[in-house]
DNA sequence: CGGAATCCGAAAAGATACTG
DNA sequence: CAGTATCTTTTCGGATTCCG
């Protein structure tokens, strides 16, 4: 697996310049959007479970980004007292009200990712010519 | 200042658990929000302008995230071989069909962010109350 | 089972200085 | 002006280990 380093997040950006960078550390934050998307899938689901729906994240992680997250009141976390203990979550509504804005982006997505790739394809022509020319 | 240190991206998030992963990258890499909004609020503009309308981020990086929206397609980068040299920044067409998204990241930051703030604090004071009875 | 604690490595962001 | 080069900083993510 790649061993990845790290972005911050986009809370130490001016919020002068981009009304919406606040949102972006609630919403976008690495693996919020897998998890949210996960227990939307799935509903309420166990520990353990989640992690495996997700497919590879790291406890530690996934412990660190659900206290965020409920800490934001995306999820709600259930405790019961059993032996073994016992620990479910799932999405609030708060979190729920998220969907359009997720279809949203997956409509964008289905629109213009072609796009995207196109550009891409065409830039990175374009540099291999001019990496040509300047050698 | 608080140097930040890195999150990756979310693009070694399985796909299969979150179908709107490689958008992420694209539009929500960190400082893409930000150039594309003043893009768009001032225009096309040079180099040093941008930098300074954006307030904080170091040429290095502009030139980064630079780089790759225009290989992304959503900034069209104009050089103009001039002494001194002039180079140019405008939001693509491409660029321009994210104005929607955002509005409505921006709707759901105005209805919902004062939700996460009062959920913070309760989390919060919750915590507290723990660790108060823990010790 | 559901984490918490610890150590480690990687990559990106920031600061600074320097060119064509 | 518009970057590039280099060095340092930051912290996130992964792996491992241990506990109630």
């Amino acid at each position: 697996m790649a061993g990845v380093g790290g972005a911050p997040a986009h809370g130490t950006t001016s919020a002068q310049a981009c009304p919406i960078a606040p949102v972006l550390d609630i919403v976008f934050s690495r693996w919020t959007t897998p998890i949210l998307w996960t227990l939307h899938a799935f509903g309420r689901q166990r520990f353990v479970v989640l992690q495996r729906n997700i497919g590879t994240i790291t406890p530690k992680v996934l412990t660190q980004r659900l206290r965020q997250m409920e800490r934001d009141g995306l999820v709600v976390r259930t405790y019961h007292p059993e032996v073994p203990p016992r620990v479910e979550y799932e999405i609030s509504e708060l979190g729920s009200s998220l969907a359009p804005l997720f279809a949203h982006l997956a409509d964008w997505s289905a629109d213009h990712l072609p796009r995207v790739e196109q550009a891409r394809q065409e830039f990175d022509v374009a540099e291999e010519a001019a990496a040509g020319r300047g050698r």
